[in-house]
DNA sequence: ACGTTAGGTATACGTTTGTATACATCGCGT
DNA sequence: ACGCGATGTATACAAACGTATACCTAACGT
């Protein structure tokens, strides 16, 4: 009972949450997105053809921007800012309606099989309807993650790692691995993970009449990391428990 | 003894399989890549940036090329040949040199722990070791893969594909997972290493100091993933072996 | 009532871009 | 010897770009 949906929310429907922002820096990051739509790089666009979008003047942009990094960066910010809260939530309604299940379920090496599957499913599934519901951010984002621009690279690089943070933290709250697991190893799995969903985001969104097969997809492919990194971790510990487990060979 | 290496390759050193380029081709395509070590885009590059680079006339690109993305294309094919044959040479040297260590390994769930752990181990390294050899390309290829020009991501993506493939067909035929192994699962599971794979390497080629540590995460990701994908069959085995196997839930 | 500041506009300048047309050079088949 | 196609160069031009300067307007504290 610990997780439920939080009671009344407005509900924003779209980018409303930092009210108080100029009517015109407004304007230009909606038409940045609107321009990333279909398939342009934040980096790509220009300082002109943005205020052209926006229906403004060129030289608006500068009352508040320098550069085109930082309206990038505004943006981002806007981004991680819808995604990081909603998708915890997620993951947190998913768990605890599989705690109200609570029947017994087949066990492997010492891990719920069952349990797992179902939370997969469901947080994977919950994911993709998000991603339905914000298409512009994970195509910005993903896009900008490999971009040309070094500082938005930064910017979502700190962003994955903040997410796969909160999988992380989540995964260990709720129990869904064993707790022998290391530290670093959760670590590891929560990145590919995170990488995993948002590249598969990605391909989504750009195959719109494979939905229900990526989403099948992409919940072995979550399956596949976990059990693989629960097992390892059960292999290590039958292996070596006394060595320092230091220094691999030679490399 | 089926893979050794092949006997008395020429070894080209760099791009020089495709003789017979006119030189000032030649020129823009190296020009375009060297533009694209320091983080660039292709689809961000300029004609004149490029015959400037490349320190020809501008207008000598159209003698060419029509288009930016026709020298795209040029150059992944370019790097493509370069990737595909050797990489798949590497596994099968891998694979043989572990086939002579023919001591028994610990076995779990049926399948041979060590010898998976070692021909990840060298195939892992020896990618890196491929990485460091051809650093261009990969970043042009990772970059590209989420590019903003269709043409590209199709292109990287079948290449990818096909990288994937390669996997796929040598985890068979090397019988380096267990052969219960659904087909679609072995090719799902190739396609998840070969993206850790590359982008890692982009990882790799970006933080030079941090290369053995990446090395090292990359082999374990790898080999997560292979452990889950085995352990995952064998679960769907125990749990329905007599279930037709079609239709999961509700997808 | 006044000055200051933030937000938005108008115009202008120099640069770079993509593209077009015309010209020079080399190799080569007949 | 001639022509011709392939390659590379020179020059030119319209368009788009980033940037700078100057002006307009509304809000606000004092």
């Amino acid at each position: 009972m610990s997780a439920t949906a939080p009671p009344t929310k407005p509900l924003p429907n779209a980018a409303t949450a930092a009210a108080a922002l100029a009517p015109g820096k407004r304007q230009l990051l909606d038409a940045a997105l609107r321009l990333c739509q279909d398939g342009r790089a934040l980096s790509s666009l220009g300082l002109r053809e943005l205020a052209r979008e926006a229906g403004l003047n060129p030289n608006t942009f500068y009352r508040h921007f320098n550069d085109l990094d930082e309206l990038g960066l505004c943006l981002l910010d806007e981004i991680a800012g819808q995604l990081r809260g909603p998708l915890s939530e997620l993951r947190y309604a998913a768990a605890a309606r599989s705690e109200l299940d609570a029947t017994p379920r087949p066990q492997l090496l010492g891990l719920d099989m069952g349990r797992g599957r179902q939370v997969v499913h469901e947080t994977v599934n919950l994911f993709f309807d998000f991603v339905d519901r914000h298409p512009h951010a994970f195509m910005v984002g993903v896009r900008e993650l490999h971009g040309p621009s070094p500082v938005l690279r930064d910017a979502l690089q700190r962003m994955m790692d903040d997410f796969a943070d909160d999988i992380r933290r989540d995964c260990r709250k709720l129990e869904l691995l064993p707790e022998g697991l290391a530290e670093h190893q959760l670590e590891q799995l929560a990145l590919l993970i995170t990488h995993t969903l948002f590249r598969q985001a990605l391909d989504y969104l750009m195959q719109p009449e494979q939905h229900t097969l990526i989403r099948a997809l992409t919940e072995e492919h979550v399956l596949m990391l976990a059990t693989g990194a629960a097992v390892l971790q059960h292999v290590d510990q039958l292996r070596l428990p006394v060595k320092p487990a230091k220094s691999r060979d030679q490399r």
